[in-house]
DNA sequence: GCAAATTAATGATTTATTCAAG
DNA sequence: CTTGAATAAATCATTAATTTGC
């Protein structure tokens, strides 16, 4: 799996993605048969109904379309491609559960480059992936205790009782981890990674070598901060 | 204000961060003062007491330590810094509000960066800031209407039926527009922006001139698809 | 044994909620 | 009070476990 790869010049390696029979993984919405979805057969085909007025949305629609057009063309390759999602190695599962285990729970974007890079040793891995683990396994963890208390109260607790986050474990005897729910204000600075500061970062550097187009005019926005 | 400031040769630019008296912006989590952070006295402070073990763990403590490094000596600068958020001019505003009557509610990267490099010209503004626009603007406008229809049902809808993504207003008489609630299947591809997008380009090139740091290890591992 | 079918885990996105600046 | 920013919760979707029928 994980077949898909740039090289670092910024030519796109097209082989990579005439794989076998997968769907590319979703960076394209799915089709609408998500359950919340009651408006698949209503959606509109969006863009395609702008009209050039001013000066800026003229604009913006020229370069629209210049994504557009990429977009075919990248569609126009076998419709087939790669694997999906990453899967962590078992060395990387253990060193992320190592690294929650002793307290690391929104790792900043430092943290998790240095975390994702270390484990690279260890097979394929993004910083996305460390990213999302990190959210996931937090939250997971915390709706199992919720849930563990759930069982564990049935006498009838009022239900704001789980909101704590902080929690002694002591469900069995032999239990004798405490579980410190972080919050955000358990570091005092510059410790979380968020929308944010990806964003600044992303911005400040798209790179030819991206899957995302780079249009003359983005690129030569670049440099600046965004 | 946005007084930050990073110029394209790699070198950190102090001075900008030198400014008044105001504080950073909040790439730092707030005090604890959520209300529900009820554990803000318990918390502990974390990594201190990491002790070393294997190879990878004491690796990571070391680079962990180089970020610990970096944020004091950022902490060292004047405790000041620069205002902290976004204030959109009027045209930009117009603009966004624009671009969400004609459709627009989750751009893509290019999209953000399409716009942010238009707007720029009214204004202070980064890519974050039109992210954040238009998630907040396209909740608050659902959450305006989902009020609007409870207030206009009144007799007794159920709930999921504000799930819809397709309505049209029709509160007064002058209103003829059709609000399209864009969902994920709204455009077939690679028009979203989400946050492995983000954190996808991020991560592929961290450069030299981001305020975050960049250890020489680090370092060597760009160029790669992270 | 083995694959199709089904279920459980969990990676990835989106939506809702909350915090706090102005 | 409005709204930019950040986080948490809910949801979606794919992959691994596993069950099942042969």
């Amino acid at each position: 799996m994980w077949m898909v790869g740039y090289n670092e010049g910024g030519e796109f390696n097209m082989a990579d993605y005439a794989f076998n029979g997968r769907k590319l993984r979703p960076l394209m919405p799915r089709p609408g048969t998500s359950p919340n979805n009651t408006s698949s057969a209503t959606t509109t085909p969006c863009l395609t109904r702008i009209h050039h007025g001013n000066d800026f949305f003229s604009q913006y629609h020229n370069l629209a379309s210049v994504a557009e057009q990429g977009k075919r063309e990248f569609m126009n390759a076998p419709p087939v491609v790669v694997s999906s999602r990453w899967n962590p190695t078992p060395e990387q599962l253990r060193a992320l559960e190592e690294l929650y285990m002793r307290g690391t729970r929104t790792p900043s974007a430092e943290q998790i480059q240095q975390i994702t890079a270390q484990l690279r040793r260890f097979g394929k891995i993004e910083g996305k992936n460390v990213f999302y683990w990190f959210q996931n396994h937090k939250a997971r963890e915390r709706q199992k205790r919720r849930r563990q208390m759930e069982s564990a109260a049935e006498g009838g607790h009022h239900p704001r009782d789980f909101d704590t986050t902080l929690e002694k474990k002591d469900l069995g005897t032999s239990r004798t981890v405490f579980e410190v729910e972080q919050t955000k204000n358990w570091v005092p600075s510059t410790n979380c990674s968020n929308l944010a500061e990806v964003y600044s970062l992303s911005f400040l550097c798209l790179c030819p070598w991206s899957r995302r187009l780079l249009t003359p005019f983005s690129f030569s926005t670049l440099g600046f901060i965004t």
